[in-house]
DNA sequence: CTATTTCGTCATGGCGGTTTACAAATTAGT
DNA sequence: ACTAATTTGTAAACCGCCATGACGAAATAG
C-alpha cells in the first residue's frame, strides 16, 4: 500500500507481484475477489469457470478469503436450474473499508466505502480553507477521519487505508502536494501533517474524479478523456482502465493547449492557451461578472435564467474547449469524452458549441461527449474507491491485519 | 502469435498468460530471455540474482531454453573476480529470426534479424507501387520474403514470424489495411494476398518506426512522442514502453490537431490543421516547389544549399509543429519528443523554430526534442524486431517449432 | 597449499493447482 | 414416488515448479 493506490491497474490484480508460487497465489486471490465483486453473488463453481481455475482450487482460495473476512457466504442459491445449487458468495460488508477524504477550497469531506462499494459513513464540514495553513486544515481533516472511522467501526468495518483528494499537483510519491494554488499550499507533506497510522495516498482531485467515473460511471469505457475545471482545466487521460500520469506526473494539462497561437498571453508563458478562453476567470470576465465565492453556481444560475451575456460567454468557452479537445481526440482516439467537476453543471450551455466544433473538425464519426452524473461527489468517491480497489487488487496484503 | 506482435509489452513478458504454474513457467522463461538479451552475456548466477529466482531454478529454465535453441552457452567466463567463473550465456545467433518487411511507395524491403538484434539478411527492390494493385505488389514482396528466409536459413536461422510495415491505417486485427492513400489501397487483406505460412502481423509504418526508436534508439526513454511524416503527420505515443493505439487504432493523428482554428480548410473537415502548415504539400507550396518524386530529398538539398524560400517554408513548418506539439506535450507529459521518418532529414531547418515555439509556450523546463538516428531504416527494423520481441516475450510459443 | 568465494547441480521439500472420485442437492422423466 | 441426470463442493492423490540445503568444481587470497 506504499505505492500510489490509484496507479494500481483495476484488472491488473497485483501484476507487480513476483513470478513465484506465492505471487501466483496472491494474484489468484485477487482474481477471485475481482470476479465476485464485479459479477454479484456467485458460487464457487461459477467463479472457477470464469477465471479458468478448477473448483477445487477456487475452494481453497475462497476459504482463505472467508477466513480473512473479505468474502461472505450468503447461503444456498435459489435453485432454478438442474443440479445441486451453489452457495452464493459475496464480497464482505463487514470487513475492510476504504476511507476517502477531500480537501476543498471551502469544505472538508470524508467518507467510508465498504468492499461492496456502498458508502457506509460520511462527514462534511464547510470551512474556508483558502490561504489557511496546511497544519490546522489537516488536523481538522484528521479529526473528521477519526469520526468516520469510528462510525464505520460501529458497523463492523475497519479502515484499510486512507486516500486524500487535493485540488493541486501531487508529487509521484503520492504524499506531498507540490502546489495547490487555491489553497496556497506549496510542497506540503500531507503524510507528516495528517497524523494517521493508516496507509496513506494523496492524489489530485481531478484524477480521483476520473477514476470514480471509470469505476462507478454508467457504462463508462476503459478509454476516455475526463475533463474537469477545478484548478485550471485538467484532463485525466484514462487508457485501458488506468490513469496516464506522464513522466513528471503532469499529464493532462489541457488548460495550456494552444487554441489561438497568437491569443492573449498566459501565465504559463504561452499565448492563447485554452485557459484564456474557457478558464473560470476568463469566462467570468466575458460574462461581465466579478470573481467571488461559488462563481460556478452563479454562472449556472444566470445561464438558466436566460442571461445572454453569460450564455454567450459559455458558448465561446465551449467552442474553445471543442478546439482543444479536437487536438486531444485526434491524438488519443478515446472512446468518449466525459465532462466532470464544475463543467458538469455548466454542460447544458457548453455542450452545443463544444460538440458542433468537435463534429465539424472530425472526419469520421465524432467522439461522443457525455456528462458525468457523479458531479461534485466524484473525487471523494474516487478516493475511497481507490482504497477499495487496492484491497481487491491484493487481498493478501490486508488479510493479515483482519 | 495471433495477437498483434507490436502490442506485446516489452517488459510485459507474456503478462496475458494465465495464472497457473505453466503460465508462471512461461513467464519465467521470458524473464530469462529478456535478461540475457538486455544485459549481454551472463552467467546463470547473474541471471538468477537479477530476476530474483534461485540458481537452481534458473538452471532448469536455461536448460530448457538451450534445448530449444534460444540460448547458447559461450563457455567459461574470463575469471576476474574470486570464485568459480560462470558459464556465459547468450541469446542464440542460430535460432529463430524475425522477418521484417516494408511496403513503401517506391520500394519493397525485407530483412531478417536474429535474436541478438543483428540484421543477418536483407533485400531491397525499387518499385513504383503507387496505384499498383495490392495483389502483384504483395506477390513480389512474398518472393522477396522467401529469398531472405532462404538466405537466413543458410546461416542456420529459421523464421519465427513476419511483420509487414505499411504506409497506412491498419485495422486492429493487424491483418487488413483499412486505407493507404499513397498506395491507393482500401480494405486490403494482406494476410490473404501475401501467401505465407509464417505468423503474420501488419502494422503502420510510423508505429513500427516508433518501436524501433524505443528498442534500438540510443537512450530512448519508455515514454516519448515519435513524430513522423510519411502519409500525413503522425505521432506515435509510447507510454510506459508500449504503443498507445486508441479505441479504433487511430491514435496519433497529429496532422489534424488544430493550429489556427480559422486557418485554411482541410480534407478532414476541420480548419487550420497542422497538415495545412507542415504537411508535405503545404511545405512544397510555401517553398515554391512542384510536387514530384523524392520531394523530401529535394527540400533537404535546397535548404542545405541555402535556398531562403525553402528555409523559410521549413521554419514556418517548424513553428506550426511546435504549436501542435505544445498541446501534445501538455496533455501527455512525455520524457522526450523524437523526430523520425522524413522529418529527421529536415530536422536541421525545422528544429530551431520548433524548439523555440515549444520553449516559449512551456512554463517549466521544455520537453527535449531529439532526432532519430535510424532515419528511413526505422520501420523495417521495427517490424523485424517486433517479431523478435514476441519471441523473447514468450519463448515457449516457438520452442516447440524449433 | 589451504581457506575462501562463487558457480552449477542434485536431492529434498513445500506449495499450488489439477485430476479423480464421491457425497450432496437439485431437476427431469417415468 | 422413485430413478436417472446434472451440478456443486470437498477430499485424496498427483504433478509441476520453485526454494532450500548440500556438494563438488574452479577460481582467488593469503
Amino acid at each position: 500500500m506504499t505505492a500510489p493506490l490509484h496507479e494500481v491497474h483495476p484488472a491488473g490484480a497485483g501484476r507487480a507481484l513476483p513470478d513465484t508460487q506465492q505471487g501466483m497465489r496472491r494474484r489468484n486471490l485477487a482474481r477471485v475477489m475481482h470476479t465476485v465483486s464485479a459479477d454479484g453473488p456467485l458460487s464457487r463453481a461459477a467463479v472457477a469457470s470464469r477465471i479458468k481455475l478448477t473448483r477445487a482450487a477456487v475452494s481453497t482460495l475462497v476459504d482463505e478469503l472467508i477466513r480473512a473476512g473479505l468474502l461472505e457466504e450468503l447461503g444456498p442459491e435459489r435453485p432454478g436450474r438442474v443440479g445441486r445449487p451453489g452457495s452464493a458468495l459475496a464480497v464482505s460488508a463487514h470487513g475492510p473499508a476504504g476511507i476517502g477524504a477531500e480537501v476543498g477550497v471551502d469544505h472538508l469531506a470524508v467518507c467510508a466505502v465498504d468492499l461492496r462499494g456502498e458508502v457506509r459513513a460520511r462527514a462534511v464540514r464547510h470551512v474556508a480553507n483558502r490561504g489557511r495553513a496546511a497544519g490546522p486544515v489537516l488536523a481538522e481533516l484528521g479529526a473528521l477521519v477519526d469520526q468516520v472511522v469510528a462510525e464505520a467501526g460501529g458497523e463492523g468495518l475497519w479502515p484499510a487505508g486512507l486516500a486524500v483528494a487535493v485540488p493541486g499537483l501531487v508529487a509521484r510519491d503520492a504524499r506531498t502536494v507540490v502546489r495547490a494554488p487555491n489553497l496556497e499550499w506549496r510542497d506540503t507533506d500531507v503524510g507528516e501533517l495528517l497524523a494517521t497510522d493508516l496507509p496513506l495516498t494523496v492524489g489530485n482531485e481531478a484524477n480521483f474524479g476520473a477514476l470514480a467515473e471509470l469505476w462507478l460511471g454508467d457504462g463508462t469505457p476503459q478509454d476516455f478523456l475526463h475533463v474537469s475545471a477545478e484548478i485550471g482545466i485538467g484532463a485525466a487521460v484514462v487508457v485501458d482502465g488506468s490513469l496516464l500520469h506522464g513522466t513528471r506526473g503532469f499529464a493532462g494539462e489541457l488548460g495550456h493547449v494552444p487554441v489561438q497561437p497568437e491569443g492573449p498571453a498566459c501565465a504559463c508563458g504561452g499565448r492563447g492557451c485554452l485557459e484564456q478562453y474557457a478558464g473560470e476567470e476568463a469566462v467570468l470576465r466575458a460574462a461581465g461578472l466579478e470573481p467571488g465565492e461559488d462563481r460556478v453556481g452563479l454562472l449556472a444560475e444566470r445561464a438558466a435564467a436566460g442571461d445572454e451575456d453569460v450564455r454567450g460567454a459559455l458558448r465561446d468557452a465551449g467552442t474553445a474547449l471543442g478546439i482543444a479537445l479536437t487536438g486531444a481526440v485526434n491524438l488519443l482516439d478515446p472512446r468518449t469524452v466525459v465532462l466532470g467537476g464544475a463543467l458538469a453543471g455548466l454542460a447544458p450551455w457548453l455542450l452545443p458549441s463544444l460538440e458542433s466544433e468537435l463534429d465539424r473538425r472530425t472526419a469520421g464519426p465524432a467522439c461522443p461527449v457525455s456528462v458525468s452524473r457523479l458531479g461534485p461527489e466524484g473525487p471523494l468517491l474516487g478516493a475511497a474507491h481507490a482504497v477499495v480497489r487496492a484491497v481487491l487488487d491484493d487481498p493478501a496484503s490486508v488479510a493479515q491485519r483482519a
